[in-house]
DNA sequence: TCGATAATGTACGAACTAGTACGTTTACGC
DNA sequence: GCGTAAACGTACTAGTTCGTACATTATCGA
């Protein structure tokens, strides 16, 4: 009675496709419901592959999370590299900089998504993680590049450093992404409305040249 | 052998101060855990109630994190009201507010906490709740007369609305709270030490300031 | 004082969830 | 070809977690 199936498609091994595979499915899942939120049978159920591969390769759903959290981090950075900020005045390197972290965090809400989550676990995770803290020390390198040409050129201040350059640029692009439900629904404002986040974009601009130009 | 105590301790009832204790704790784990990682019998075990009383009084896991949410945003407001911003010029009233807000973020770490994961979860609970969208205008208005009276004293641009201004103040604020943790393991900086506090508080101020004042 | 109702405590259950035991199939070196 | 290890699937378990059934006590108005 029972008709039992012989295997009917040929498995196909391909670890690192697999690996990939979970990863992504982990990373949606993980930004969308947070740590304890997420469900690894839910992960699993989204895969090509089943939950027994992902004890099989990364150990644990806290292992996923790192792993997910990892990826994460390093996917995003390097993003200075192709800006050429060296071919032009401080004013315009800088410029193209904040843009450019303006553009990324709207591009990749999980990434923000992530970090928030993170911080909910009072970065617990990060903290781990040493090769992660150098990804980050570049945007700093930039920034302090940018402000010591800046002076030369007289049209920067001196008292403001590199970290409290990143604080205020990131913070502004940072919250626009992750607080966008509660502020849309406080005030009435879409900020991921192609005007307004043009809008955005010009205006966190304006902000931080005419900060650092305050005192010359 | 099994001593059977007989009722040592009267019972006594107090409905309100079981409501508010409940609230209270569960504002400490929610705040901590995030919603799906707070867990009923954990807010039940640091409550001189039992967790019976959670589902008498609030009716289940959801809508006592309903509670709470809304208990925050309640506590919150009318940040404005004891500034007298009135009695002087728009750019110290504006100072008074900015630096209003940072206190009042800095001091309020848990209802920062609460607004991430409420971000988190998409802000679903917040958009249910007509009564906090009101709560929250205020601080437009405050903003809004503020700007206008820069304008007329000829010390503010006027292409910069109150919400514009709101998402600038409110985003370095809230990020310094609510990313200390992963910014603080990325860059060595603690944000929460008094000195760079400080140092933020004053940074804030000069930021919008320089920047209300740019096109005049 | 007494009875009705609000307030509370205890113990339990049903469902979910992370993780695993066990068995099978694929791929690859020799 | 063939044997061995890596890659994979299924079915299950132990523990947790939200929620509730049932019983009891306090309180307050009539």
């Amino acid at each position: 009675m029972l008709e039992r199936m012989p295997p009917p498609s040929k498995r196909t091994n391909d670890p690192e496709r697999t690996k990939r595979d979970i990863l992504e499915v982990a990373m949606a899942e993980f930004a969308s419901e947070g740590y304890s939120g997420a469900r690894v049978d839910a992960i699993a159920a989204r895969t090509r592959t089943s939950k027994r591969m992902i004890y099989y390769y990364f150990g644990g759903k806290e292992q996923l999370y790192l792993a997910v959290l990892e990826e994460a981090y390093r996917s995003i950075r390097a993003l200075e590299d192709q800006l050429d900020i060296e071919s032009c005045d401080a004013r315009e390197g800088l410029r193209r900089l904040i843009e450019a972290t303006f553009d990324h965090d709207e591009r990749n809400p999980n990434f923000i998504r992530l970090v928030s989550i993170e911080n909910i676990h009072h970065g617990k995770h990060l903290k781990q993680n040493v090769q992660l803290r150098q990804l980050n020390a570049s945007v700093i390198a930039t920034l302090d590049g940018i402000l010591k040409r800046g002076r030369e050129e007289g049209v920067f201040r001196d008292d403001v450093d590199a970290i409290d350059l990143h604080l205020a640029i990131s913070s502004y692009c940072f919250f626009r992404v992750a607080n966008r439900h509660t502020f849309g629904a406080l005030f009435d404002r879409d900020l991921s409305e192609p005007k307004v986040l043009a809008r955005s974009r010009t205006q966190i601009v304006e902000m931080i040249l005419a900060w650092l130009g305050a005192g010359t």
